[in-house]
DNA sequence: TCGCCATTTGGCGTAATAGTCAAGCGAGGT
DNA sequence: ACCTCGCTTGACTATTACGCCAAATGGCGA
């Protein structure tokens, strides 16, 4: 009952946790684009191997990437599209759009 | 150019962060339902009061809750309603619903 | 088998965050 | 004027996150 909503809560917040950084937030936007192996994100990025190899693993235990390791590269793919839509309904809000016009969610 | 992009991923962030945190994802839950004074959300979340109210500071500067002082009570409410649908199409990808069906953003 | 390539992981210093206690502060009532 | 109520804020400690370097892993070709 109440520990199950707190349970609830504790798993959105991990999703929200792990998006909460501006090199991440990158990263989710470059594979709303399609599917990237880890080399053209360090580039993206401008952090070192370890830094974003870091970075993909958080997102992928919070379940927003999956990865899939072909040949020598692994490739990472976006596993919630809608956070793309989220944002996009984030950025409408900042720049003052009221709540009717911006149905950009539900 | 991407200089202004990384601006934009850190402003986007600073709201991703403000709601990572199972406390505050509690709060908006509850004001996703109206607004509440200071005093029912601490009984919500069952934290001290100073507890809730660093809580609550932190949601409003990233935007997420407006508040307002009416009387001796000051009252909180959902300033990005969008927060309640996403966390709903979160919910619905952890139970493994594919992505065509919840069609919940964008 | 050896070495290279793409990526991950351990360890460490530094910085940010969470939570608590106690003090502060504004609005209203007496 | 004083007190109380509702809430915020300063100061502090403990925990957690960041980012780098260096070392390790694992797949693949020579």
């Amino acid at each position: 009952m109440s520990t199950s909503k707190i349970q609830l809560c504790r798993q959105r917040a991990a999703v929200f946790k792990a998006l909460g950084h501006p090199a991440r937030l990158q990263i989710v936007e470059q594979l709303a684009g399609g599917e990237r192996c880890v080399c053209e994100l360090v580039d993206l990025v401008g952090s070192s191997w370890s830094t974003v190899s870091r970075h993909l693993a958080v997102l992928k235990t919070a379940g927003v990437l999956e990865d899939e390791k072909r040949g020598l590269q692994v490739y990472y793919r976006l596993a919630l599209p809608c956070v793309t839509s989220f944002t996009a309904c984030l950025d409408a809000a900042r720049k003052g759009e009221p709540v009717e016009v911006r149905r950009c969610c539900g």
